[in-house]
DNA sequence: CCTATAACGGACCGAGAGTCCGAAATGCAA
DNA sequence: TTGCATTTCGGACTCTCGGTCCGTTATAGG
C-alpha cells in the first residue's frame, strides 16, 4: 500500500556508489576521497549522500558490499572450491586467499574503510570472521570455540591492507604472500 | 661550544609527557585526548607541544618510548627470559607476551597511536618487527628471510589493540588470549 | 641598560565529517 | 488548472582538531 501523497522522488543510490567507486579506483594517494568529492562526482548534494548512507562508513560499507557480493555468493552457494569436493582446510585457504586478492584489487576503498576504525564491528568483518571460524571448526576436528574465534581473528588480522602494502613495499611479492599465507592456513589445524 | 647569546630557556619535555600520560590513563572513551587538552594539562602553549614533538604522532611515539623503555632494556641486555638460558622459541613467546601485556596496560595510548595510521613505519613497530624476525630466525633453523619477515608481521598483527579489545568483548579472557598466542608462537617453527 | 637571540603560546587557519533548513519536485483534490 | 500537503534535495553552515604564525617574553652578553 502506498501513501496518499508522494512527494519528490528520491535519487538512485546506484549513481552515488558508482561515483564513489570511480573516485576510489582513480585515487592516486589513498585517503584523499572526501564526501564532498563523492557528492560532486555524483552530481548530488552532500545532504543526499548522508541521508542515503548515514555516514561515511555506511557509504564505504555499501560500496564494499557491492564489490564483495560475488565472493559472498560463491561462498554461500558452495561454488568450487567452496563446495564439498574440497577439504574443509582447502576451503579455508581458498577463502583467505580470495579475501587477500579482493583487498588488493580494491585497496583504496579498503584502506579508507580500515582507516576509520570500528572495522571489527562492521557487518563485512563479522561475516568474514564467522565464515573463517566455521571453516576452522570444520577443518580441525575439535570444538574448542575459543580457539576458533581467536584463530579466525588472527588469520584475518594479517589481511589488513596497510600490512599488505608494507610487505609489498619490503619486497615480498603477491605470490610470496599468498604462498606463505596458505602455509599458515595449513598450520591452523596443527596447533592445539 | 655554546652560542654567544642564549635566549629564552625551553620548557622541559617531561612535563608535557606526564600530562599526556595522565590524560591517556584517565581517558574514559578512547581517542578523546586532543593536543589542546594535553597543552592545557601541561600548562603550555600548543605551539610548544608541536615544536617539541613535531606532530601528534611524534608525541605519542615519545610517550610510547618512555613506556617501552623497560621492556626494550630487558630485551637488549638479555635479562631472563631473554637470555641464553631460554630457548629461542621461548624468547619469542615471552617477547610477544610482553608486548601483549604492554599494549593492554597502555591501551588508550596505543589505541590513539594505532588509529592514526602509519604505525608500520614507526620506529617502535620497526623495532618490534626486527626483534620478532630475529627470534623467528633463531628459533627455526632456516634462513628463509621472506618467511621470517612475513611471520613477524603476522604475529604482530594479532596484537592490534582494537583486535584485543574486540576479543575481550567477545568473552575471551586475557589468560585465554595469552595461552592461545603462546600456542601460535610455537606453531611458527612447524610451518614451512 | 640595551640589544640580539631563542623559545613561548594562543589566535588563527584549513580540511573534512556531519547538520539544517529553505527550495524544488511530485501527486492529489477541488 | 491551481493550490496544497508531502517528501526529498542540496549546498551553506557548523564543529572539531591538527597544525601554523607571529607578536610577546625571557635570557645573556656587551
Amino acid at each position: 500500500m502506498q501513501h496518499k501523497h508522494r512527494g519528490r522522488p528520491p535519487v538512485a543510490l546506484q549513481g552515488m556508489l558508482e561515483a564513489a567507486d570511480m573516485l576510489f579506483a582513480q585515487s592516486k594517494l589513498p585517503g584523499s576521497v572526501t564526501m564532498d568529492a563523492i557528492a560532486a562526482a555524483a552530481s548530488v548534494g552532500k545532504g543526499t549522500l548522508f541521508r542515503a548512507f548515514g555516514n561515511r562508513d555506511g557509504l564505504l560499507d555499501a560500496l564494499w558490499a557491492t564489490k564483495l557480493a560475488i565472493l559472498k555468493e560463491r561462498v554461500t552457494t558452495g561454488v568450487p572450491p567452496f563446495d564439498e569436493s574440497a577439504t574443509p582446510l582447502d576451503r579455508l585457504i581458498a577463502f583467505l586467499d580470495s579475501i587477500l586478492m579482493f583487498k588488493i584489487a580494491n585497496r583504496h576503498l579498503i584502506h579508507a574503510r580500515e582507516a576509520t576504525g570500528g572495522l571489527l564491528q562492521s557487518p563485512h568483518y563479522r561475516w568474514m570472521h564467522a565464515k573463517t571460524k566455521n571453516f576452522i571448526m570444520e577443518a580441525s576436528n575439535q570444538v574448542d570455540e575459543d580457539y576458533a574465534i581467536y584463530s579466525a581473528h588472527v588469520l584475518l588480522s594479517a589481511l589488513h591492507i596497510d600490512l599488505i602494502d608494507e610487505m609489498l613495499a619490503q619486497g615480498l611479492s603477491v605470490d610470496t604472500i599468498r604462498r606463505l599465507q596458505a602455509a599458515r592456513g595449513k598450520g591452523v589445524i596443527r596447533i592445539v
